[in-house]
DNA sequence: ATACTCTATGCAATCGATTGCAGAACGATA
DNA sequence: TATCGTTCTGCAATCGATTGCATAGAGTAT
């Protein structure tokens, strides 16, 4: 059996060369410095021999792993599938690899995840979990790790973030509501230590006053999840405003409206329109059909991942998409 | 700033002893090699300075990167997210990490994902995504890699593999509609070339067997898609045999028929009902709610890497559960 | 012909942890 | 007391790729 991988060293023998030269021709910065006619025969020689680079080996050598970590609340949350093969396809585009950490929404999880991919020697960190003053930030910076944050952003502008147009978002299903002639809305919020469901109730907020409706009843939930979109649900309905249609900050929370309406009797689509946010997988099969604000989750990967990678090619100032 | 990790070597000059004898108190096997006094002092010492050792550094030397590839058809698919919190749970207990790759139920891509993940020097794969007869095994016999097969199993006994047992799962679904006054059963069945396709048409046709009735109709699907479900469905009901219910493979096979039955305006709860497979989440809040057959889909993550990680550290005979 | 550039390649150190071998220190035994 | 065994620790080589420095040789200008 042929028990042992090809080293470069392996290559250089059968060419005739020094490793140093076999290294050269192999990375795309020093292919440069050999003469066309070696690098040719050292390239079909390693292709031949089915050469490819030990990353520990480079890795100890240039301190770097060619590797990232992302951050992600519950991989089981379908929103997260999308951005991850987004990231995924950026990153090995450049040759990287995505290591993937649930934090089930656990700050002391989420610390100890980015510890241990510290651990790994990660080149970056793309964070997902992100709350508007989250102690990771910091963390990464301590660590001196390179990061960005995607689908939720932080306070400040410490660090870059890619992050949808939430006002525009729930502007769309404001007017969509109004276009059927709701104008009695209430809004079922996201967590306010979250950037999204501040920036989600803030556009609301000013969707409805465009339409010159009066201001509207909003209540918040403590996380996006069913049970806290019931809670807060029952809050809304509690308060005694009229309602005919519900905006919920999430795919989630909007779930959690269904099953408050269901177990007050009130007939969901007919006496109280429900809409969500994100338009998660089977949004449209749902009983009734969810109507929901689609988000390009997967482009936000991509751009996730390419800003990264940018910001470790050249650690300069942070932007903002 | 403390701009240098700290290295085993620092460690070794603070506590005023060799670096060789740091590296064996911190590993678990020669621990027992060094003094007890000089081993406690050196592991507070350690977690004073914040050490923790550079993978790359180590794996150079071990040939072992603790890091295990995990090959899944698509992580958007939402039974796989559970069987990878499973595994990553079991892995993380262990030290080691996760990889995971999308083949996208591709032949080609799956290779080459395979072929990334071995030039990363991944230490075993688990492989969600094989058919019965499939050249991943081979391919991870060829580059001498542990491999477990989760989810679906292959013809022959040469690789260790966690499964649902699909037969007692079909069993259920039948009983139950059978229960519920059903006689004209018919199955949409999973790709032949899959095991889980196969067991569970096989488990299907046994079931109804044994409740005395005559060969019920089956269509094969060509994938576990929803587009595949409708097709097949389609098939099905145009064999003019009577069907009051219908067994399908696979949730998304179930949502297929769905679409097929409300295209023909076939009322789906009450002319024909529909059973799904996986209870793949939200299946219950479904139109209508899909009635379906749980899976532990995480503890058989879990298994899968625990019987992973039992053949990296003894190469011997394959298990099967 | 001499000096001077370049270009292409080799040499050897280095990254940080592990481990086979050697030997010091110590106690036990005859 | 001499010998032998044990136990503990140090030494130095090693894993494979990268890279600063040195230099051979080709080419050019004077």
């Amino acid at each position: 059996m042929n028990k042992k991988r090809t080293r470069i060293q392996d290559v250089a023998r059968a060419a005739g060369v020094h490793p140093s030269t076999v290294s050269r021709v192999l990375n795309p910065g020093t292919r440069g410095l050999v003469s066309e006619a070696v690098a040719a025969r050292i390239e079909s020689l390693a292709r031949k021999l089915g050469y490819s680079p030990d990353p520990a080996a480079s890795g100890l050598r240039t301190r770097r792993s060619a590797t990232i970590g992302v951050l992600i609340p519950d991989i089981a949350n379908p929103v997260f599938p999308l951005i991850l093969r987004g990231i995924e396809a950026a990153l090995a585009a450049a040759g990287y690899t995505a290591i993937i950490a649930n934090t089930d929404n656990d700050a002391a999880r989420a610390r100890a995840a980015l510890e241990r991919l510290a651990a790994r020697r990660i080149d970056g960190a793309i964070i997902a979990t992100a709350t508007r003053r989250d102690a990771l930030i910091e963390q990464c910076r301590g660590l001196g790790l390179p990061a960005v944050l995607v689908n939720r952003a932080a306070d400040g502008r410490k660090v870059s973030a890619v992050i949808n147009d939430d006002r525009a978002g729930i502007a769309l299903a404001v007017d969509h509501l109004f276009a059927l002639g709701h104008r009695a809305l209430g809004h079922v919020a996201g967590p306010g230590n979250i950037s999204t469901g501040q920036a989600r109730r803030a556009g609301f907020l000013a969707a409805v006053k465009a339409h010159g409706l009066a201001a509207p009843p909003v209540a918040i939930a403590d996380s996006y999840s069913i049970a806290a979109g019931e809670r807060a649900c029952a809050q809304l309905l509690d308060t005694g405003r009229r309602i005919s249609a519900i905006v919920a900050a999430n795919d989630l929370l909007a779930l959690g409206c269904y099953d408050e309406l269901k177990r007050r009797g009130l007939a969901c689509p007919h006496a109280i329109s429900v809409t969500g946010f994100n338009d998660m997988a089977f949004a449209d099969r749902f009983d009734p059909p969810l109507t929901s604000v689609r988000i390009p989750h997967r482009l936000m990967g991509e751009e996730a991942a390419r800003l990264l990678l940018a910001q470790i090619a050249n650690p300069r100032a942070p932007k903002q998409e």
